[in-house]
Order: C-alpha cells, then structure tokens, then sequence
DNA sequence: CATGAATGAGCATTCATTCAT
DNA sequence: GATGAATGAATGCTCATTCAT
C-alpha cells in the first residue's frame, strides 16, 4: 500500500488558490510567462549560461522588456525561487493533510520533491539547488529564511519516523542525504523510462526507513 | 565493525605512483598547481563565476599565460575532471583490494566519494557534479567515457549486494540516489562539525543496506 | 545710490501678462507644471542625467504621458530655454524703463540676470548656459535667434556705458565676461550666504565699470 | 608693460618635469594619448554625451581596451581632472615665480588661467568646471582637495592686490566672478579672431582691479 | 615559457519613444 | 488626455583569447 497523493484537480486547485492570495504569479500573465520560462531555462541551462537575452527570446519579448517587470536578472531568479519554494511548501501542507502515519506522510514528502524537481511545471526546486550560488548574500538569506518553513515539515515528518523507529539515523544528516538523493535525480530521471515517479519514490522511502 | 580503509601513506604512494605513470600531474610543476588551483575555485566559485584572472593570480601568473599551458579555460576544466576520474577510480580500486565482503566494499566505495567530494585535496569530484553543464558536448563524451570505468566499480559493487540480500532496490537507481546524496554533502558537511567523515559513510551506508 | 528693480507685483503682472499673451505657458496648467519641473530638474542634474521618468515622476504622472504634451526630450528642453528667454527677456525690458543713466541700467541688467540664475523660479537662464551642447544644432539656431534681441539690450546698455566712459572694454567682449561671471555663480552661491543678490549686483557691477 | 609669462621651452620644461615625477602621465604613452583624447572629447561633447566607443575610436583603440587602463568611464575622467589640476598647478606656481607685484602677478594667474582655457593642450581646466557633475560625491571630494592648493594660490594674490588697494570686492567673491569669467571664454573666443589671449588676459585683469 | 596590452564579441542594463487600451 | 507595457538601439563594462616582445 502507498501513501495518498493530490489528484491533478487538487493541484490545478491549489495553482488557483496562490495566485487568488497574490502569493504566487499567474502563469498566463507576461510576468508569470516569463518566471515559468525563467525557471524551465535556468534549471536547464543553468543561470550563468542563460542570457538575457535568451530568456526574452523563449518569452517571446524583448531584452529589454525584462526590465520592466524585474530590476535585473537576479531579481528573476530570485522570484522564481521564491515562488517555487511558496508553491511547494503549500503542496507539501496538503499532502500531509491527505496523509497520516509516519510512513506515508515521508512518502508523501518525497514525492511532493520528487514531483517538484522532475515535473515540467516549471516550479521545480532544481534551481534551488544548482543555481544557489548565483544568489548575492542578501538574497541567499531571503531564500534561506523562506525554506525554513519548508524544511520544518521535512524535520518533523522525519522526527516522526525516527521516534517510531523507522529510521534510526540522526534526522537532520538523514534529510541532507534525501535532498541530495532527490534533486540529482534531475540529472538521469527520464520520464518515458521504465520506473514512473511514483515508483522512485517508493524506493527513496526504502532508503529513508528500514 | 568498519571497512579498511587507505592510510595516508597508502594514499600518497597511489599519487606517487600515478604522477609517474603520467597519468596525472605532478601538483609541484607549474602545470600541476594550475589544475589544483582551478580545481578549488571551480568547486568553490563555479566555473563561469570563475574568471581566467581569477585562476592566474590564484596561481601566480598572469591571465595570458594560462594558455600556454591549456588551449582553453574549458580544456582547464576538462583537464581537471579528467584527473579526478582518474585519480578517484584509482583509489577506489585500492580500497576494494583493502576489503572483501559486499558490505566492507560498499562502504569502501562511499568513503572513497565522500573523502573525494569533502577533503581538501583539491581533487574532488564536485565539479564533476556541478560544472557539467559547462562542457560542449563532446568533451562531455570524453569525461562520460572515463566515467564509465569508474561507475563500473560501483555497479559490480552494488550488484553484488544485491544478490547477498543486502539490497532490494535497483542497482542502477540506487546508484544514482547514492550519487546525489554523497555529492550534495558538500553543501553542508563541516569538517570541524560532530560527525566525522567516516561516521558518516557509516550512516550513507545503512541508506544503501538494510 | 542703487537702481530700481521690478517688485514683486511687478513681476507676478508681467507672468501675468506673458500668459495671456500666449509667450509663457500657465505654470498653474498641466504643461506649465512639466516646463517648470523640466527647467529645475535640467538645472539642477543636467538634461543627460535627467531621464523621462525622472521628470514624469516628479510631475506626478507618467513617462509616456509626457509626449502627449511634447514629441520629445529634447523638445522639453527647448521650450524650458524659449519660455526662459522670453520672460527674463521681457523683465529686463521692462527693469530698463524704471532706470535711466547707464550707469542704473547697467545694474537693472545685471540683477535681473542674476535673479534669473539664483532664484528658485524655475525659470533661470542657467539651462541655457549649461545644457547648450545637448541640443541639436537646428534648435541651438532657434535659441540663437531669441537670445539675440535678449543680448542686445545687454549690448546697447554696455555700448551706452563706453560712451560715457565707465568702461574702457570692447563691450562685446566685457558682455561675454559678465555672461561668465554672473552664470557661474549658480555653482557657488548660497542663498542664505552673508551676501544678497543686490549686494551682489553691484560688486559685478564694479567688475564692469570703474 | 605687462607680466611675464612661461615661454615655450619653460613649458615644455614642466611638462617633461611633471613626467619624470609621475605626477602626470606622459602623452606618448598609450595611457597618455587615451587621456588627452578624453579630455578633449570630454570638453567638446561633455562626459555623457561622450561615450566610451567615441573614446576608443579616437584613440584607435578598442572599446574594451579603455578598461585595461582604467578601470571606469568616471575614473578616465577622474585621472584627466586630477592631471589638468596637478598641471596647471605648477605652471601658476612658475609663473608666479617669475613676476613680482601684485598687478603682475594676478595678471600671471589670468593668462595661467586663460591658456588653460583655450590652450589646445587638451589639458584644459574646462572639464573641471562642466564635467564636476558627473562625478560620484566621493570622487568630487578628491578633486576638491586637489583643487584647494590651486585656489589658494588664487586667494593669495587677490588678497595681496586687496590690500594694495588694487581691489575693493571682498577677494572671495572676486575669485569666484573671475573664475566664471575666464571659464566661460571655452564658449565663445576664437583663437584666429581679433584678440590674442594675451589681450584677452589685460581685459579680464581691468575687470579685477581698478 | 612568461608577459601584459590589446582584442572584439558578448553581457546586463538603460532609456527615449511608441501605442493599444 | 492618460496609462504602462513593450520596444530596440545604445551604453558601460567583462572576459576568454591572442600575440608581439
């Protein structure tokens, strides 16, 4: 048996909802086409390698439009991680809801992460990863300070699992080899192979708990 | 009971050893000191954060000199990845020949990426992981080939785990999942911290087994 | 003994009259207000470092709205200098009708041009001194025009005062002195100095004459 | 009679001095040329207007080789404001040296002043004077300091004539009105016209003295 | 081998101007 | 009239690479 996980309406629901509260940008807006192309480009070309004017031109504008909704290339990234890490710590909170038992509520964790790094949603976490370093230190502890509320839920769900004697590695090393595991897997995961995502995130809980 | 593991010796013979054989450069020339330093800011700054200045006054040249000894700020890079692949297949080869029994070996084989990812040799195999992207793709083929031999190692490793009971999962994925959460560890492991590396390769290890 | 100047009365009739005429725009009208903001913002950052939206900002609207009112930057600033002749033109005038003896008229001259400078009215020649090289040649011959009637009354003046042997100078060359002295106090003078600007009308006056 | 002035030789004297002491850059050096082709563009465009292609293409050189010398476009014209003080500084100073008297000497600060000016040394304090904007606070502050050893040369000599009875203005305001004098003569003398500098120097001085 | 001035393509960003609403 | 998103040419600056010395 495998935990529950939000059906593809839950998720268009929750899209809605962000947007109605102004925390995340509506993707059919110019500024949200160009977040979601910021993030796919940035994920895939990294941020250094990305151009301006390369953005402008998957966008579908001009370089210099950029400018009118963002001060500068930082400024984007810094959005678009913002957004993701605020999208996917709302879709964590719902799948716990879904869930209880620590089992299934670490499942559901991993593939929440999971979902977020190889899904073409754009909102992907990988670029929290990869392109960390890009971030001057003022927006590096903007960002750090957001991912505190996400990396609670993990905290608690692994918490959880240690004092139920799923796990017997300390929480917090045992959380910094699952980020690793999962975000790599941006890296070799290929959606139309044999193994669904579902299925990966099978195997990563077996790596989590005995 | 832990793997054996290489002493220091053991360690600085292998390097002696591989220097003469050519295969990697002595870090006393000048060529040598050139790849160490590159090796260093490339893992701490990034490749395309790291400008040919950089690396000249890190080394104590100038900028246009570099380019007597590589063609190209990528062949630097290229270079330096070649001779971590080389340098750590090496080692692990010597610490597999240091232990039998699945699990001694694994273990070997973790300790081995972690010290390579963590130490300070400047040798490590981060920029393998994160400076990727910035090869042209047929250089990427030229580092993909001698990856080969070194994830050999792993596979026949994990394999045999496998087929001793001490693993369900997948080889291959698990390999990957394995590859994600050592190679990430450096973005958070402090030397000086509570856990040492070997403590550690203990814990990454009861992820891989049961 | 010193010269009579405009009162305060006299000067706000002359606006007065200068709008009604249509030579002046209304400072109480929407275009009015932009001149006036245009004249203080060129004079106190220059025209280059002034953008549009500087300009917009500070007039309380925005930046594309300005070219309902002019079809260019640069058409701003050409109205600012014609609107600035214009007035400072039809004050001196009518500053030399209240005084008789060239030596009188001399000083009217001069205080006007130097309350044209220093005062807070937006409408100071300084722009025309400073921001000359920002236009192009075709409307640099338009202020041309305009400052001639304006530098002859200086000229018949100066003329007047060789005649009566106050001054020895060419007045063509002692006129282009004064521009010099009196323009380039905008750079030094303080309005709440030990100096007032009578005070110093007649020390520029003892540069002119003996 | 009139006040004695630098010959050629004397001048080129200084300047090969000035050379030999680092204090200014030598004008067959590469930095040199790029420096006398700023100031005079920067004279004859203005600093903004002037951009760092026009630079390099007086110069013959590329835009991106500017950079190699200097480090910004303010710090090109930081180093023309600085060599221009340092320059004319000595030779005001040499030219006090040869004349005695108050009259001569402040006529010698005139025509110092004046060739400065008009000179096509390219070493001319115009920039000074319009340019001043266009520099960062901290780097007006530099200049300034720079600039009060030259005025004091100035004051010295107007307070010598004051008390000599040559003069009645307070020298403060004197200086100011002859520096906005003199300065402004960039905009309208002609060097082939009716009047020498030397004339020109005689008229300015019946402005400051009886 | 090493230097360092020079290159030149490329970069993020600016900004006057346009125009559909 | 006014808005404000979009334009696109231009700007100051960067940087891997070249090459005469």
């Amino acid at each position: 048996m495998t935990a529950t996980y939000l059906t593809a309406e839950q998720n268009q629901q929750l899209v809605t909802d962000l947007i109605e509260r102004g925390e995340i940008t509506d993707p059919a807006s110019a500024k949200g086409r160009l977040l979601h192309c910021a993030a796919i480009l940035f994920r895939q070309e990294g941020y250094e390698r990305t151009t301006v004017r390369d953005l402008a031109k998957k966008v579908g504008i001009q370089s210099g439009s950029l400018f009118h909704h963002y001060p500068s290339k930082e400024q984007i990234l810094l959005a678009a991680m913002k957004e993701t890490i605020c999208f996917n710590t709302e879709r964590m909170k719902k799948a716990l809801e879904l869930n209880s038992g620590a089992k299934d509520r670490l499942q559901a964790l991993i593939r929440c992460e999971l979902e977020s790094i190889l899904g073409d949603t754009g909102t992907g976490m990988t670029i929290l990863v990869y392109e960390w370093r890009s971030l001057k230190p003022e927006n590096q502890q903007v960002i750090l300070e957001l991912r505190d509320q996400y990396e609670k839920l993990w905290m608690t769900a692994l918490e959880e699992a240690k004092s139920e004697g799923l796990s017997v590695i300390d929480p917090f090393i045992l959380r910094r080899l699952l980020t690793g595991a999962i975000s790599w897997t941006v890296n070799w995961y290929k959606e139309n192979g044999s193994v669904s995502i579902e299925e990966l995130s099978e195997m990563t809980l077996t790596l989590a708990i005995k």
